[in-house]
DNA sequence: TGTACATCAGTGAACGCGCGTTCACTGATGTAC
DNA sequence: TGTACATCAGTGAACGCGCGTTCACTGATGTAC
């Protein structure tokens, strides 16, 4: 039960891989399912032949949203620790960088979301929280030793606001200089003493 | 020219304090020109009347909910500094209050919609990017001498950062500790040398 | 090995609805005489 | 002071359109014999 992989499984997640760009693109009232279903190469009538309701799929899409993006921060984070970093600069520098600040429909999906997210159906709100969770456990195990593990939420939430701010404020010099600031004031904060 | 106030002006005044409510409590997508002008006690008819178009409002909201934030902000501090507050504690703790993430509507317009700004028409961004400018300017003036200016964004970021994080996580404790944590994390690094 | 049939993923037309926008009209207000 | 008229803020019906959802159908796939 494992990979059996049938035709209509993968067509059901190639509808939520869609789905999981489409909504950090376009956010959660930004897109809807016949334009899923034409981005996947289907067409709108057999959408709900997989998912109950558009609120399911984008519970779904949000998870898959979330799988994505933690195995490309811990890739990320992967090269920077073999280059030499530690795990805490490696997870900021990449969470951080320009091309993530860039990659909005490839990138993490709480700094897409997190202001949506109150405003959603329960069964999305659920996959919201749940996301915002796995953030905040992602940074937690890259704290260096001897950060209190209660420091998580916090950083985890000037990361996203710093991503979300740069966003906003367009790929010019005011975004890229929060960004480096960002990085250098965490780094500076919780791991080793180097300055700069 | 400054206070003719005639009716219409008047009724325009009243149409934009309303969606300056609504576009914070259910995002620029969540609210349409109908619900609106009826919120505001008028027919959806006589609207463009008053608006070139639904962006138009939009962007006149957001100015507008930016001058409403900035007079709560300005006078929530104004009354901890006279209980001996600093002016940066007296922002910072009225910013990261139960009762700001409480009120969405007629909270901090950034916070409430800083992740939709990108996806705007120009129209609205260009008023978006003005509010988020307006923030970091409110954030600078109440920084504690000594302090570089340059840290105002990083702020900035980081209170709207906190702020949307606790509204997704919810009003349990797990949404106030992340309020009070900040509070405390920011007064330890700029205001006084004070601990706890 | 070849034919007959059941299954079912995906199609495409249709539904009711609410959106942003337009426009002919109404009716209260205030100026002209 | 009172009547006649112009102005114009606001009304309400209508438009074309795209939404989420439903459903009768198609046609490829694979099992039964």
């Amino acid at each position: 039960m494992d990979t059996p992989a049938t035709k209509k499984e993968l067509t059901h997640r190639r509808i939520v891989e869609t789905a999981a760009r489409a909504i950090r693109r376009g956010g959660f009232h930004g897109v809807g399912v016949a334009d899923i279903m034409k981005e996947a190469g289907l067409t709108h009538g057999g959408f709900y032949a997989h998912f109950a309701s558009r609120d399911a799929l984008l519970a779904e899409a949000l998870a898959q949203a979330g799988r994505e993006s933690g195995e490309r921060i811990a890739k990320g984070a992967a090269a920077r620790q073999s280059g030499g970093a530690s795990a805490f600069r490696a997870m900021v520098d990449g969470y951080l960088s320009e091309s993530h600040a860039g990659e909005t429909e490839r990138g993490c999906p709480v700094a897409a979301l997190l202001g949506e997210m109150p405003r959603q159906a329960p069964e999305v709100r659920a996959a919201a929280s749940e996301r915002v969770h796995g953030l905040i456990a992602t940074v937690r195990k890259a704290l260096p030793a001897g950060t209190p593990a209660s420091h998580a939420p916090l950083i985890a939430s000037q990361l996203v606001g710093a991503l979300q701010m740069a966003r906003a404020l367009g790929d010019g010099a005011e975004g890229k200089a929060l960004l480096s600031q960002t990085r250098r004031h965490l780094l500076a904060q919780y791991d080793a003493p180097s300055r700069s």
